[in-house]
DNA sequence: CTGGATCCCACGCGATACTG
DNA sequence: CAGTATCGCGTGGGATCCAG
């Protein structure tokens, strides 16, 4: 895979297997980093997983999230075209999101990071808990 | 556990038998997720990622981030054992901050959703436009 | 040079009430 | 059922000043 060890020369054509964060893409990056690390967006994907789900099903699947922004993360989401939005014209009404293949595409890119997280876990709490005990109390 | 290689064949239902943010990790994860969504996080990271760089010398090579941010950034960091940090006794001071092999793990599987980004920037941005279109003035 | 302390605003986000 | 509208709080984060 791309080696992570040497600065690269300044490149235009950096859209090649091996691109990282350029500053003139910083942005760009960073507005995808937003979405993922948004608090509910990859819930949200991650519960639409397995299949289409309705607004209140949705709601239902993801303990904690509001009205308000099970709302805004869809319309982003739909904006983004990572999901699709389907009406059905009846009584009561009917409304079903689902993934495209963009944001499955997405899902199989993020989930090495959920798997990283998972592992990495308790040996992140380690640390912290090792610099808080080093500056807080010097050997008590 | 449930590991996902990259270089996985392309399947329908890949992730289909491992299931990836349970409610008991969705807060796990989503502390790692908050990290890497973080504004300056990420791009310090990348910056470090040639070698030790000193406190100034970040943030000349990364515009715009504020002596706050940095320094709230780099101690997070530090705390999180992402980076290391190394001051030497003499005058002027002299500080050196430098990624750890956590970090540069997390760095490697942050880099194809990096690469994602990247790659599906323009296809989000057209996304945008059609809804927009599409909702604004019934299309073009 | 390397930060810490403060002020302050903008914004994310939750709670609640209302509509088609 | 599937949203929209409004308010209010907590906090992320920039600007500025101060200190070792």
């Amino acid at each position: 895979m791309c080696s992570v060890d040497t600065a690269r020369p300044t490149d235009d054509r950096l859209l090649g297997p091996c691109s990282y964060l350029p500053t003139e893409h910083a942005d760009t990056v960073r507005k995808v980093l937003d979405r993922v690390g948004d608090k509910w967006t990859m819930l949200v994907v991650v519960t639409l997983r397995d299949g289409p789900r309705r607004y209140t099903d949705l709601q239902r699947a993801i303990p904690g999230i509001s009205q308000r922004m099970l709302t805004l993360t869809l319309r982003r989401l739909h904006e983004d075209g990572l999901v699709t939005r389907t009406a059905h014209a009846e009584v009561p009404p009917r409304v079903e999101y689902a993934l495209t293949p963009l944001s499955r595409g997405l899902l199989e890119i993020v989930a090495p990071l959920v798997d990283w997280a998972l592992e990495h876990h308790d040996e992140i709490s380690a640390n912290q808990d090792r610099t808080n005990a080093a500056s807080g109390a010097g050997g008590r």
